[in-house]
DNA sequence: TTGTAAGCGTTATCAT
DNA sequence: ATGATAACGCTTACAA
């Protein structure tokens, strides 16, 4: 079925079919109606290939899943990351695909970058890494490629969207530090990622504002992993100088780290209290239940996927730097009780840097 | 920059680019090192929409995830199987693309089928799916349209790699049964998933063979999440009637399964001996170490790739069931000792159906 | 081995 | 509001 076949049938020109099938209001309502049912009689589905070929676009959008495949896609964060994106795309007619960077052959990524952004297989691109310095983001830029990060980047032409992970983590800490916590210690992320370079950031600015000197004895670091975070937390009790209270910079790393607390026979939070982040813990076996900051996951997800079509509709328009609000959920782990109530409590300056 | 600026930049046809970029042999070696030197300081590479249209292949299969992303990506079984299926695209250089559903609208994942099946966006799909009469399965049956499951189907007429599941699940229990446990109990998976369905009849052939009649007491319904083998080993603790073993049927599962135990004060495998299913628990945090039914699932993602593969290159062949081999891996939990030793021990038949 | 030319199935521009 | 007609960038017979 071509659209010239449905053309015949209708007994109009394919302009005409064309306008029905874009949904263009020039018109008759009359015409229309008849061509549609033509169209859906038949089954008809204009050929992507050739439309992308005409209209130079492909109404497709790419989710860059960086190497490391399983390490990603473990971490939950992924999934309601990958469901906001779906949502936004969903609601603008585009496609998602995601796109899969094999895990050992660089060689091979290179030749998925250039087949699909060079070969023009998408419209633009949403980038899941968030690494320092990914080389990639580079070479977008060069392209002149449409793309946004999830995931701030320090470089002011970069588009993305984020929240404060400073703010937040420093929110999160001092909420701790209220409790009156005297030796609280932090499970880390890996240091090549902003989000784990700005939580721990914002984990010391707490200490030293109330006056205190991080002590390097009490973090150790994790991977975003649940099993990484459960070896850090070991590692912490095994050094001989227990922390009374956590601040875990994920909740996936924060469940193995309660995991590690319970199989070394100690309470949360009366031996050590837990603070996690994220706000996915409920799809985690956690007990107590983890208090934690809460990030908008899948709206970061449909922000991205916004700011990327805005970008493709005019490529020339400023870069797009946004902040989502956290909010945090106090519950039993950091000691305030078995209130499963959240507690609203924006962390993130909210709109436009 | 197009194939016909690369002609005139290197003095030939475009016929002639396009052979060197394809690879094609009849082109003089000086003639093509010399193209392919302009190609590359131009930094050229094909349109992929134009190339489409006219070769009517994208060269791109798709990997259908259905519904449920957030249970289905959770899965490490997925990441391995994505990753086989990364592989087995990247060595005959067809992209992978992940088509994701969303989770609500019904409509819209039907739009999608439309616009990426029908538009023909992909050449072929990998469908992961493996529920009891997907509906998709039909659909694509109807419309010719190539593609492969990853788990059986009862229809004569759709391909599929699988391993057999039925045959596994039953040498899992004999070694149950050899170890001389008399009270063997069973988590499931979801009753509309074939192999949860195949696992379950290994299990009670086992036993039937064996002489026993399965006792329903003593099986329970997970849903192949971690969380899911945790409750249903916990309902069965709570039903008074305590077995000496479980077979599992996911590793998953079997790592919420042991965690119960655990928390129940239980130790395995002298309380309750443990055997899963799948292969992945090195993935999870596992203590003892899992003796589990090793399912080569990477493969699997491979074999279903180079079957949609063979059926795009010539849709009139006959379909393609295989079968591939899994393997005892015979560690701590179901008796076996501390040795980690995997005990070779295919239970698949093997080679074509 | 290389070039010529005819599509591939749409969209988009311009008349009407 | 509708219809011709010219792209879109490539592959692929077929000719040379």
């Amino acid at each position: 079925m071509t659209i010239e076949e449905i053309a015949k049938l209708a007994g109009v020109s394919r302009s005409t079919v064309s306008r029905v099938v874009n949904g263009d209001p020039h018109v008759r309502d009359e015409v229309r109606i008849h061509v549609q049912q033509i169209i859906d009689d038949n089954g008809y589905h204009p050929n992507a290939a050739a439309r992308s070929l005409a209209s130079r676009r492909t109404r497709i959008i790419g989710l860059l899943v960086p190497r490391a495949i399983g390490v990603v896609l473990q971490d939950p964060f992924f999934l309601h990351l990958i469901q906001g994106a779906v949502e936004g795309c969903n609601e603008t007619d585009y496609l998602l695909t995601m796109l899969l960077e094999s895990a050992d052959v660089d060689i091979s990524n290179q030749r998925v970058y250039d087949r699909v952004i060079r070969g023009r297989h998408i419209d633009g691109v949403v980038i899941a890494s968030s690494v320092v310095e990914d080389p990639i983001v580079e070479r977008l830029q060069q392209d002149g490629f449409p793309f946004a990060l999830v995931g701030r980047h320090p470089h002011h032409d970069v588009s993305f969207v984020d929240v404060n992970n400073v703010d937040s983590a420093k929110l999160a800490v001092q909420h701790l530090i209220e409790h009156g916590y005297r030796r609280i210690g932090c499970i880390t992320g890996p240091p090549n990622m902003i989000a784990s370079i700005d939580r721990y950031a914002g984990y010391v600015m707490a200490l030293q504002e109330s006056g205190r000197a991080p002590d390097r004895s009490l973090t150790a670091e994790g991977d975003f992993t649940r099993r990484g975070g459960y070896r850090a937390m070991q590692e912490l009790l095994n050094n001989g100088n227990r922390p009374d209270a956590m601040f875990v910079a994920s909740d996936t790393m924060a469940s193995g780290a309660l995991q590690a607390l319970r199989d070394a026979g100690l309470r949360a939070p009366d031996d050590v209290a837990v603070f996690g982040f994220d706000g996915l813990d409920h799809q985690l076996v956690s007990q107590p239940v983890l208090s934690t900051m809460v990030q908008p996951i899948r709206e970061l997800g449909r922000e991205a996927v916004k700011i990327v079509l805005s970008r493709v509709a005019s490529n020339e328009s400023a870069p797009t730097q946004r902040y989502l609000p956290t909010e945090m959920a106090l519950r039993a782990s950091c000691g305030c009780g078995a209130a499963d109530a959240a507690a609203g409590n924006g962390a993130g300056r909210g709109g436009d840097a």
